[in-house]
DNA sequence: GATTGACTCGTACGGCGTACCATACGATGG
DNA sequence: CCATCGTATGGTACGCCGTACGAGTCAATC
């Protein structure tokens, strides 16, 4: 059975000229190493999407062999769970740590929450199936002090969290999908005009075609805050 | 050559006694039809979640040949698609239609549209990135009717409901998820025992052990509605 | 009887994740 | 100096996937 595979070109071994020392890296690829395979592979993922990783693909933007990897990884899955707790660090506000109020303060934690992942698209949809890596732990911890520190009773403190990460979570992984597909947003369009008389309402206020995701998502912040406020400081 | 394959159980051509006439069905499979392929479809993905689902699969169940789908269906996202509307179905509030307020009919529609998700969980993380189905859109049709005619502004409209939509996504994604694997969850706790230090405020509200969904979805839920309410009808 | 259109499905292709195994190489220590 | 061993690399192969292609069956029609 002849080979009728593709190219697979040989890569030559390494020897170049031994007269010429081999500096350090010139461009033999650094080796591989457990952060530099997460690094790519998040270079991966925002060109390519999450169906556009493959552990073939990462491999030949690493310059090695596809096994190789499993030697610094134990699979895919783990390389998803990495390249996502690499998304999600948080480095704080941005002033002196005292002087804002808890509201500033959340929102600046949230609205960096969701910057991260509409920088990297793939991330947002992918959090909530991964077990919770460090880095969105300490968000959490963060954003249950800082509301502990505000006054919320502790009976009602989960209550808050799970409200504020229910709403930026559906309004991220909502902003990334549609961000990924603009044509989705012409075709539901057209649908809608097609069937004007089914969808009046929405189609009246150009629901779908509503570009000021930034916008929407604050006010929507607000009204949920406000109903915090209004129950825990009156 | 031999077929290697496995059962694929010779049917044999309908044809099996012409003095007895052919009943309705006895046992021979019903015919293929979008229906029973979407319907299979939805089963398959109860049972064994979005990976679960693969056109040989599907096939297997329905006692037909793979390629035999591809008569009814485009492709594998068609059925996604299709399984995913066929999910989202909404029968509308169980009463007469104009005694009830605003607020209570907003809440019956958006605790069935969690339910069903939550009855199939592979529905919810699915729909953020499929296009907007008929089901759903009327979904979102009803609310913006229900909220208009509760007095919001044609201008807020927008943000209320993608606020309210978001927060339901959240919510359900989130709760299916963690569904499908109650080891994390002990995993997570394991892991903020082990870092105790780290997560101080968290592991003592025990946040990844709550466990009442509903009611944190719907306190959640009366928060975002109070913001609402406090502002549009005082 | 020939033709057509609706429907079924076997085969095959290219791509995937990864198990298994052979290899290469620097450090160790006899 | 050679043997051994831990670290790291990667080729081959297996079983699975989605689906293109084209051959087949069968009822209705001419």
């Amino acid at each position: 059975m002849a080979a009728k595979r593709t190219g697979a070109r040989s890569k030559q071994p390494r020897r170049q000229s031994e007269t010429l020392q081999p500096e350090q890296e010139p461009r033999g690829e650094p080796p591989l190493s457990r952060e530099r395979i997460i690094a790519t592979a998040v270079e991966l993922l925002d060109a390519q999407g999450v169906d556009g990783l493959t552990m073939r693909r990462l491999a030949d933007r690493l310059g090695s062999g596809v096994m190789s990897l499993y030697w610094h990884v134990d699979n895919k899955e783990d390389v998803f769970d990495l390249a996502l707790d690499s998304v999600l660090e948080y480095r704080g506000p941005p002033q002196t740590g005292e002087s804002r109020d808890w509201r500033a303060e959340v929102v600046h934690m949230l609205d960096d929450w969701r910057g991260g992942m509409l920088r990297h698209p793939w991330s947002a949809s992918l959090l909530p199936r991964r077990a919770l890596g460090p880095n969105i732990l300490g968000r959490l911890e963060l954003l249950s002090k800082t509301l502990a520190k505000a006054g919320v009773a502790d009976a009602d403190l989960n209550v808050a969290i799970w409200s504020l990460w229910n709403y930026v979570m559906g309004a991220t992984i909502t902003r990334a999908s549609f961000d990924l597909s603009d044509d989705d947003r012409a075709a539901a369009q057209q649908r809608l005009e097609r069937l004007g008389e089914s969808y009046p309402t929405i189609e009246r206020s150009r629901l779908l075609l509503d570009d000021d995701w930034e916008g929407t998502f604050r006010k929507g912040l607000g009204l949920l805050l406000d109903g915090l406020s209004s129950r825990y400081d009156p």
